[in-house]
DNA sequence: CTCATGGTGTTACCGTCGGTAACCTACTGT
DNA sequence: ACAGTAGGTTACCGACGGTAACACCATGAG
């Protein structure tokens, strides 16, 4: 059948990933064609090279995680239920899968210097998403447009890095973080 | 002399700043090695591996870039003022050498995995940096201890997103990004 | 003067990685 | 029966991080 090569992809991806989740960084193109139960050339045959491979691997979980985001900025209920729901959307995906954001981190990183622009690094999507979320919000209607987007990068990066900072302290409880960093947002450094 | 151990260490750094200044992340052993006039072993005897030549040369960094910000979190003025100074420190600081800053970045992502704790990443530095700046500031006195530390480095995290997304597009002035996210930082959501 | 010693440097190598060229094989349509 | 073409493999390349082994040359002791 003619889809097939699709097909194909989206069953070496599923190897990719379970390689990623298991082996960290230390993923390469070996392992993931011997995880595929194939070998090499026919990895680069689908994704023309490593960065490819990941690219689209990365794809995947990011519209993945971007759909929820999407999602938790249409909550209905105020500013204040908006900010909580998309926050949490965030804490809860990374800490479904730590070992999955890890990757996309590391990769936004490593990624950007050449394709800059190409492929937008993780944060940055977060960032222009959350941008768009932000001039559609009503109780921020008619907000400047350059405020809006150095928030939304902003914002974008002070969610990844707290919660950067919570998975090496999982015994702080999801809700305070959220908590804490809603309250920040919503009403600057005044304290309750 | 005793010390010229220590100097050649300097000397072999500063080689090392020179080729991840001009080659980016393609800064390989071999270039060093070369740049410093030497050849690839005389690196190892000094510094380990790869990772202990990259981590010295991030340390120096790191602590210049903390000792400003110490320096602006004492900023007179009240906290209006001190918030400003940090954040436009921090800007100031990537904008004044983004290959370095995009060296530190890059080092914190890829090397975080294995010697997780021993090397804090550089914005987790940051971060606690800013948590010990902000349980000392005068108008946040009696801060939860968590709200603090959650704020930090999740306000870190903010300004290094935002000031990523800034090295992209200059034509935004500097002076611009430190409003809005001083505003955003101050009091949250509400429009001015 | 000779000779062991230790620091400084080099060459030459190893295993692994990302990436590719060349070949092989088996199924298809004519 | 045979040409063509997917789909696959083996075997290789250059570059990397890292290391072992050796060469040089100063110094101080006998």
């Amino acid at each position: 059948m003619a889809a097939s090569v699709l097909e194909r992809r989206a069953v070496l991806l599923e190897a990719a990933d379970r390689v990623v989740q298991r082996e960290g960084s230390a993923a390469s193109m070996n392992l993931i064609a011997a995880e595929a139960g194939i070998t090499k050339p026919i990895l680069y045959r689908h994704f023309g090279d490593k960065s490819g491979l990941y690219r689209a691997l990365a794809a995947r979980h990011i519209d993945e995680l971007l759909g929820r985001l999407r999602a938790a900025l249409l909550t209905r209920g105020g500013l204040a239920a908006r900010t909580r729901a998309t926050v949490e959307a965030y804490l809860t995906a990374i800490e479904r899968s730590p070992q999955i954001y890890r990757f996309l981190i590391q990769r936004a990183a490593v990624e950007e210097p050449d394709v800059r622009g190409e492929v937008e690094g993780f944060v940055r999507r977060f960032g222009d998403e959350l941008a768009a979320g932000i001039r559609n919000e009503p109780s921020l209607a008619g907000i400047d447009e350059l405020r809006a987007t150095v928030w939304a990068h902003g914002i974008a990066g002070m969610v990844q890095a707290a919660g950067d900072w919570w998975l090496d302290h999982p015994e702080v409880p999801r809700a305070a973080v959220v908590d804490q960093l809603s309250a920040l947002l919503l009403a600057g450094f005044d304290l309750d």
